[in-house]
DNA sequence: CGCGCGGATTTAAGCGCTTAAGTCGCGGAC
DNA sequence: GTCCGCGACTTAAGCGCTTAAATCCGCGCG
């Protein structure tokens, strides 16, 4: 056992040797093997796989300028989102022949800032970042360094990059307008929070989607937060009116909200879900899976997303510095209709 | 705006000629700063604040040889499963100031391979694998390049690696013990494919659940495969029965199949879900979340494999080749108690 | 028989960093 | 006054690869 030491591993000199050969051919025999002829390309593979050569991509990187992977920071890979958009992004990177390394936040600012360090200090060939609040600082001291960065999920004036947002007031535009399809009249907007972005902008949507229909009615119910318990707390709320005074289609700024309201309609035995009142969620998360009916939501699209975020990623890695200009991707978002919303009306 | 090139990023002979010092000034000032004076490293700072230095990971990595990360490969970050396992690395990776990188294969074996050869490239510190089946070509591999590598929830012979598994007969026996304590006596095991590792572990522990308790018998109900489909079948099968002969309590070896299961006997109207029937999945995986009640089940403890594959591969990454034993670490499962079983009665 | 040619290979100059081995001054000990 | 030691810095030799330029060699041609 201790007869073979293998300290480190072969490096292309080693090989040259084995095969006889200067190292410039081994280096052509992996990268242009049409410069080489026959005889001595089989040499050099033989020696590679004798020796159990692998490049020194470090080497490598540092003699070229160049790498054939992104990374990507994921604010939180617990969340459903996030792997769809790590998804995407692969698919993304996949066609174009580059290699997606990922790191995840987890919800941490200063883990988020330690992989944008590795990647900088890696010379990924560009970086995808579904930033947290608050990330300006790590985005700018990239920006900075002049690598190639886009956004995802993250609208904020005053940055200098590429985005990919979803359009939320298509979210919840959708939400409303598929229970006005499905016969609802009285409809409730469940949020909080409405200085934050994405729910005012679905707030917004659902608004618009009542007012072309016609007919309909539009009752905002404020929420503190937005998790599942705010949602328990309207249900409870819900169950203190008479029936005709309650809404029979719900919107939910949230999925979390969503489930809250649900469960809290079911375990109270205030209102049968869809019977009596139908529920929308907003976001369509797999780790939602609290309530008791499977929820009828918006979804978000992260694999679109992802993807967008990748081309214009290699858009921007394509283009000199002067030349790019930044842009701004919105992706459409997507109803998933499952058990929490009466099925659409036969004919229409 | 093409006042400024910013071609290439500064390198360290840039800042030191910024700084009036020689490199290896500057590479003092970052590497051991308590080799140089502090005015010197005043100057040094100011430059490389200056011109937004980034050191270039691939010439330090290749100067000393080594690197602070270590890599991941994930079978499929849909599966929470792994999601899990990544945290548990990440947190055992922090602990000793590694960084680490996530590859998903999202289960193709391709870019599983794919990933494993990036990180043998990039010469990371040590590779974490949770293979997919016929994974053994790109283990031997790497292996045979000396990497340290640590395989999760791999159970398969001739295996010379580090590994970390689940004790899958625990598993079982946890669910059929929580069935047994609370007050089920009529058992049933609902699996397919016994040949499947796992599958036959879970069996074999609650077999021996069952065993020990006494006074419960335990029947094992075949199914074809391990999916949502299979429990619904399950569940309708169950339906012919007259209510006596029916089970009160079921492990099901998968989330899904118990789902399944759930979902058949309430929408059939079978039979109430913990009140007539309770089940156990196995897995606790957050993706399956079909079914109409929330389910007990007996979780992996993905975090802590996580996390004991990341401590294994910093074992072996600190023993020379030679020197080093492979050792498995078996985690134990965990039972996590829900909506479809009964509460424990009291006392108990 | 000498030439020029072109394909096959080698030479050698880096890429940006680390680090062992100097160099340089300067103050204190003898 | 000389010399040593020491702190603060610099020199220079790689690390393993890529690549442009140089070299080599066998051939067909005039």
């Amino acid at each position: 056992m201790p007869a073979t030491p293998k300290k480190t591993n072969p490096s292309m000199l080693d090989v040259a040797r084995h095969a006889g050969v200067s190292i410039a051919t081994v280096s052509n025999v992996i990268n242009r093997p049409e410069k080489v002829s026959k005889a001595t390309t089989e040499q050099v593979r033989a020696a590679i796989s004798e020796l159990g050569f692998v490049r020194n991509d470090a080497a490598r990187s540092l003699a070229t300028g160049t790498t054939s992977s992104i990374g990507m920071v994921l604010a939180d890979l617990d969340n459903s989102l996030f792997v769809d958009m790590a998804h995407g992004a692969q698919q993304g990177a996949d066609a174009i022949g580059l290699r997606l390394l990922l790191g995840n936040a987890a919800c941490d600012l200063d883990r988020q800032d330690d992989y944008l360090r590795l990647f900088d200090e890696a010379r990924v060939g560009g970086v995808l970042l579904s930033p947290m609040e608050d990330s300006l600082a790590g985005i700018e001291r990239m920006r900075s360094h002049g690598r190639p960065m886009v956004l995802l999920n993250y609208d904020q004036d005053g940055i200098e990059c590429c985005t990919v947002l979803v359009d939320n007031e298509e979210v919840g535009y959708l939400a409303a307008r598929h229970l006005i399809e499905t016969d609802c009249r009285r409809i409730a907007f469940v949020a909080g929070r409405d200085y934050y972005q994405p729910v005012h902008a679905r707030r917004v949507g659902v608004q618009r989607a009542v007012r072309e229909a016609g007919g309909a009615v539009l009752e905002e119910i404020d929420t503190d937060g937005l998790a599942f318990e705010d949602g328990v707390a309207v249900a409870r709320a819900l169950g203190e009116r008479s029936t005709a005074q309650r809404p029979d289609g719900i919107v939910a700024v949230t999925d979390d909200i969503a489930n809250g309201i649900a469960d809290g309609l079911h375990a109270a035995l205030i209102a049968e879900v869809p019977g009596d009142i139908s529920i929308v969620g907003c976001e369509d998360n797999r780790s939602a899976r609290s309530g008791p009916v499977a929820l009828t939501a918006v979804q978000l699209e992260g694999a679109k997303m992802g993807q967008a975020a990748a081309e214009l990623l290699l858009e921007e890695m394509n283009n000199p510095a002067g030349e790019h200009r930044h842009r701004t991707v919105v992706v459409r978002p997507g109803l998933v209709v499952r058990a929490s919303t009466a099925a659409a009306p036969l004919g229409v």
